[in-house]
DNA sequence: TTTACTTTTTGATATAGGTCAAATGGAGAT
DNA sequence: ATCTCCATTTGACCTATATCAAAAAGTAAA
């Protein structure tokens, strides 16, 4: 979905503030593994992924990296917390393959979400989403077994295990590789 | 924390705002055990924790509860997806102490979402803020033994193990009622 | 205080998934 | 085609935690 549907769907702009809204955002064409934010930094700004593909990951204290979140074409992509509380950021952001994707600045949102109720709505609407997603999440981490967990990535997300390495799929899953490799073998 | 003080920390009302937006509430007696929402309703109050606490859980299959988070006295409760999107939960809530709460209805909130540009803003922060705690406590589900979760719980909430049974701390920090025992047995 | 009931602890055993190490496979560069 | 370099798979073994079962400790009622 673009960015301007994406932003109908859940609260009815108008066309003018509509345009006033997307003339806030900048369009940017990323390469692949190109870092956006780093663990640390406060993240000032909210992507959002209009082709391709990124994901959010942080690096243990043994220096693995454990991916947190893949982010696809059509949804927005941040380290939200960071970006929104204006905090050192948790986790990493990546880009995974050629993207484009929509960016704005911190300061942009800010004027946005004081100029329009509307746009505290959107936002309020898009945290909700977000934190639904991260419950799901949870409960599938603390109570599926390894091979429930990836079948239900794959249900969900059929074609990711094409396009990222096994490697962040596994710890985005709370597992080893060796563990994930297994499971796939065992596949009907 | 008082309902009004957490109010004005996250967003400057003035005292006639603050005063309508208190009367939306109502203050509620809620005796130990009660259940407040049940598993497939929409929940259609938001309870802000005055004294006492409350969880929030869910049934597995095998009928074993599963205690998904603690709300204690100066926090907000809540199926928070279920209220803000109004679909069914997937929890239960229940009140585990004789506690005061201060509850509003999904109509209220929106009445006041929509006169007041700063609900929206408040309520934007605190699902932010509700997402970080959630995404904290899914790093520590998915990257730490049992003993470290259980230090990190007691070292955030250090009176909750005398306050609720061992099995619902046990199936929060996602493990057994058994190896939460053999964990404190080796305290010092 | 005795009885009945619930919660917590302890013990013995099982297992999912982790760790470490080596082998295989694939993709790009020369 | 061959070499190099990573990604993936496989194998052998290990460990944290689950499971099952029973004992002990608390709690409340009579």
């Amino acid at each position: 979905m673009k960015l301007a549907d994406f932003l109908l769907t859940s609260v009815p702009f108008s066309q003018e503030e509509l345009n006033d809204i997307l003339s806030h955002f900048e369009k940017e064409y990323v390469k692949k593994n190109q870092v956006l934010i780093r663990e640390g930094r406060v993240c000032n700004k909210l992507y959002f992924v209009d082709l391709g593909m990124g994901r959010s990951y942080y690096l243990k204290k043994d220096g693995k990296e454990v991916t947190q979140w893949f982010f696809g074409a059509g949804e927005f992509m941040s380290s939200a917390d960071s970006f929104f509380k204006q905090t050192p950021s948790f986790y990493y952001l990546e880009i995974l393959e050629d993207s484009i994707v929509y960016s704005i600045s911190n300061e942009n949102m800010d004027f946005l979400l004081a100029k329009y109720h509307k746009m505290e709505k959107f936002i309020r609407l898009l945290a909700i989403d977000i934190l639904s997603n991260v419950i799901l999440k949870l409960n599938a981490i603390q109570f599926q077994t390894a091979r429930e967990r990836y079948d239900y990535m794959i249900s969900e997300f059929p074609d990711i295990s094409h396009r990222v390495p096994l490697s962040h799929i596994a710890s985005y899953l709370g597992m080893t590789q060796e563990t994930l490799s297994r499971i796939r073998r065992n596949d009907s």
